[in-house]
DNA sequence: TACGTTTGTGTATATCGAACACAGTGTAAT
DNA sequence: ATTACACTGTGTTCGATATACACAAACGTA
């Protein structure tokens, strides 16, 4: 049941077309495979994305899926999830949210494989940001009507947490560049929820969450009035650590 | 790795020794095993309390921990907390809702398990329930300082989940008689919360909220002045249909 | 210098949470 | 029958917050 990662990493989500094989030889040791997928959301033109890997899966040719991957024996689930996000984009200590556990029986064509999602937001233009295969891309949210395997319920649910978090916590931080003015945070707020936002009332309720400071610095390249840009007080939120209330 | 259920059924928590002994004679084949955990939730004598049973492993004599169960094959995730929840209780048709899914590599010493929590609410007093072993006993949240394993963690994680739902689902449903008086959900609410809340002001939140109607009988038996009794509209929420926003 | 676009700001209104008091009704004791 | 007791049932005020909404100033461009 234990499947050789290193041949994984590079492929599509899990492989256990192996794995099945062996059910059938050694039934008794069969139990249920441990995954974790991640939701990877980026932003740019203005509209929320999130990355994703062609299915190799027959029973999903021309279907996306998310980044995925089965969790080693001696890994922390945390820490898998974190590891799939590390190899999938070369980066490293970005904040991950555990959304949900979908445990179907027939979730997975090929065999029992009970997935943890997780999301995670990355900013697309990050020099760090190293995406190392052809096979991931950008997907817009509102494009996408269907995934392989249950992914696109697993999309939904992290789209949803993610709605419910914003206003709560600086979650956002990696998606905007160091320095960014209101305006660019309200397009982001609005990507993310899905509709658009009173610029007054929204700048009055950042404000209050004291969340930012306003740099002696103003946007350039634009026609028109430049705006002040702004920065978060805080470190991104860490690794792992998840939400604190 | 597959580890026979019946036997388990009536033993605490999970039973990995023999998983153990394969490991070593066929580690290619064992990965990781799938377990829910149940935080069920009662209500008596104006306290929140939850079923733990006596743990019964060497590591945690003179503990108690949750009630779980490992995942079988053909079972979904949901499902196996909903049989854990039947086997322990004879209880039908509860709310269960998943909070969150514990995978440190260490957190079972037998070896690993991945175990994701789920809570339910029940009442202690429901003729339907039907504890099935002497084992099982109801304790008061506040009294708990330890448990065995990482299930101090759980329910505290259970707890929270609840006291972030109470106010926005009528969850608490299931811990009270059919009719009762606002006093006595109240008083419900009180220890769940951990708090004492102002009266009127209650009463006003709970009738917006509309979920009750009022009936045209007092409550009896009581030394003072009898408050009018009221009801739930609704059904109580489903068996994992889980909460909708 | 006029136009287009965005910045930056404040007020009025409705809603919500929190604090708070008093008369009425049933029981139990005398 | 009277009284003590314990709880029911109810409304207003205050501050905080969400929402709707308008206008002058700044910069770039033609």
């Amino acid at each position: 049941m234990y499947i050789e990662h290193s041949v994984m990493t590079m492929t599509n989500h899990l492989n256990l077309k192996s794995a099945a094989a062996e059910k059938s030889s050694h039934p008794e040791y069969f139990n249920i495979a441990v995954s974790v997928d991640c939701v990877i959301f980026g932003y740019e033109g203005k509209e929320l994305k999130v990355l994703l890997i062609k299915s190799d899966f027959e029973e999903f040719s021309d279907l996306y899926s998310l980044l995925g991957d089965l969790v080693k024996p001696d890994e922390d689930l945390d820490a898998a999830s974190y590891r799939v996000l590390r190899e999938r984009t070369g980066l490293d200590d970005v904040f991950l949210q555990q959304v949900h556990t979908f445990g179907a029986v027939d979730r997975h064509p090929s065999g029992r494989v009970v997935s943890t999602a997780y999301y995670s937001l990355v900013n697309i233009n990050s020099h760090k940001l190293n995406i190392n295969t052809n096979d991931l891309h950008w997907h817009s949210i509102k494009s996408i009507k269907k995934l392989a395997f249950d992914h696109k319920k697993i999309l939904d649910t992290c789209v949803q947490m993610l709605q419910e978090q914003i206003m709560d916590h600086p979650v956002v931080h990696n998606l905007l560049p160091e320095k960014f003015s209101l305006r660019a945070l309200q397009e982001l707020y609005e990507a993310i929820l899905g509709t658009s936002l009173d610029r007054r009332n929204f700048r009055k309720k950042i404000a209050l969450k004291n969340w930012l400071s306003e740099l002696d610095e103003l946007e350039e390249g634009v026609t028109h009035r430049p705006g002040k840009l702004h920065k978060f007080k805080t470190k991104p939120l860490n690794l792992l650590k998840g939400i604190s209330k």
